[in-house]
DNA sequence: GTGGTCTAGACCACG
DNA sequence: GTGGTCTAGACCACG
């Protein structure tokens, strides 16, 4: 796996984790259907606890990312991602709030913010190969 | 104030006053040299601890947002906010960085995100007559 | 552990503390990488509150000397002390000026003062072997 | 006068206070036998409360660097400044453990210290003639 | 009155 | 078990 963590990080594992799956969905990485590893595996593969892998997964599951499969294991959601809802875009919207209300604090413009999320899109947009 | 607590939330107190801190700067409220309450004026206020008060007028310290001052009390930065730096915008990208990544997962397209952005920003402007 | 404080003293104890342990690194007595006590631990060894080693473990943390790490827990910071930058070096002399220009008046030489210091400078030579 | 203070600063403005003036007597520009202000004149000058001025003039006195005449008023002690006692210099050196002491940690070698120390020294040489 | 320091005690998220 | 957060309450130095 592509899984790189920061012990040190002030933001805890199991979040780090999600964040590193999302982002393998997000850069096609993992695509709808694929495997991934156990709990277990995972687990022991990037040295952390049981409990933070699964916390994660079911995280993800809760999210709509992924299935749990008694047997079959844990796979990305072969329907796709679900698409972004009312409920998304608000949780967002209060996610990007102190963002901006710092940024405009520290005179970051409009321009120079929404720059910044283009080139991160576009970040995405060239590992996939969807420029 | 203009403070407002969400008791529920998952946030931690200090750091939603922080943020609320912050906006009331954003939207020009709070200019330089405004004198803000003591820790303990404002704890007796929102009917918290002092410490936590304290913890968040700290944090607004360190990041240059207030100045605890021997005679004036509490003061937004009377020289203004330090200005976005390298390390605040590597923080900012950092930051933004999952947002975006879960956003792409759900098929948010980036006119979209940068449109939420947007209206967030002319939320801020509106209010302080900068339009 | 080594510590030694002194609950008599104007010197706050979490200031004593974090004296202490920087002492124990100037000494080798910790070496990057060593783990130090946990918060609580700590605590209740020298029989203080878990708050008071806190704030003592946050600043040491702040000043590069240590890492809170989610596995290891608290441990000298392994990659080193950071060197003084200009900052630090800045630091220094304000706290040195005081303390020399107390000196001049009581008729303290040069020679002295430079001696003094020297001396303290080889105390930590010979704990540590470094002569 | 020459006093310059800093309100932001975490120390103590009566602690600055007798910075300054002992400053000012490592600097000649104070002599024994000259006129320091009254309490009271000094406050009004600075902008500081009698209290501050009156706590710093009597640590100054205890310490021997000024008299307090009834009449007269404060003067540079005439008999010139106590030199530097045993008491004293156990006490610089305690000061000075821990600012060696992180200066070891940081890589600072003894030289450069020395240096520091010494640099500092002329400064008071200079302005005095005393080269 | 104000911030700084310290304590005792509690609950929670994390691992 | 560990650090993070929060509370209630207390004393002190400072101004």
């Amino acid at each position: 796996m592509f899984i790189n963590l920061d012990f040190e990080s002030k933001e805890p594992i199991y979040v780090q984790l999600i964040h590193q799956i999302i982002e393998g969905v997000a850069k096609k990485k993992l695509q709808p259907g694929d495997a991934l590893p156990s709990v277990r595996s995972l687990a022991a593969d990037i040295g952390i606890n049981l409990h933070t892998v699964n916390k994660a997964y079911q995280q993800l599951k809760q999210d709509g990312f992924i299935l749990i499969h008694r047997q079959k294991g844990v796979v990305v959601h072969p329907d796709g991602i679900p698409k972004a809802d009312k409920v998304y875009k608000s949780v967002l919207k209060e996610k990007l709030h102190p963002l901006i209300s710092e940024s405009v604090c520290r005179s970051v413009t409009e321009e120079e913010f929404l720059q910044l999320c283009s080139q991160l899109f576009h970040e995405f947009k060239e590992e996939t190969g969807d420029v």
